[in-house]
DNA sequence: ATAATTTG
DNA sequence: CAAATTAT
């Protein structure tokens, strides 16, 4: 069973669009992680201004595949 | 270097 | 097709 994403959907981080740190919930989440280590949480947020920012959300605790 | 995903 | 994202 993958890691479950949507609470990170849910939730809104800050992120910085043209130099302001708004608060933006992702467009999408995904897992990024080499095979068989820890990796991170990585969402995809779309700014007012056109821009597409990409952050990491969190850390994965252990490999899952 | 490696992983997934989207945009420029 | 390359960049960017972050921790191992």
């Amino acid at each position: 069973m993958p890691i479950d994403l949507t609470p990170y959907l849910e939730r809104e981080y800050e992120v910085d669009c043209d130099g302001q740190i708004l608060k933006l919930k992702p467009v999408k989440a995904w897992v990024l992680a080499p095979k068989g280590r820890k990796g991170v949480i990585i969402g995809l947020f779309k700014c007012p201004n056109g821009k597409t920012v990409r952050k990491a959300l969190g850390k994965t605790e252990q490999p899952v595949e």
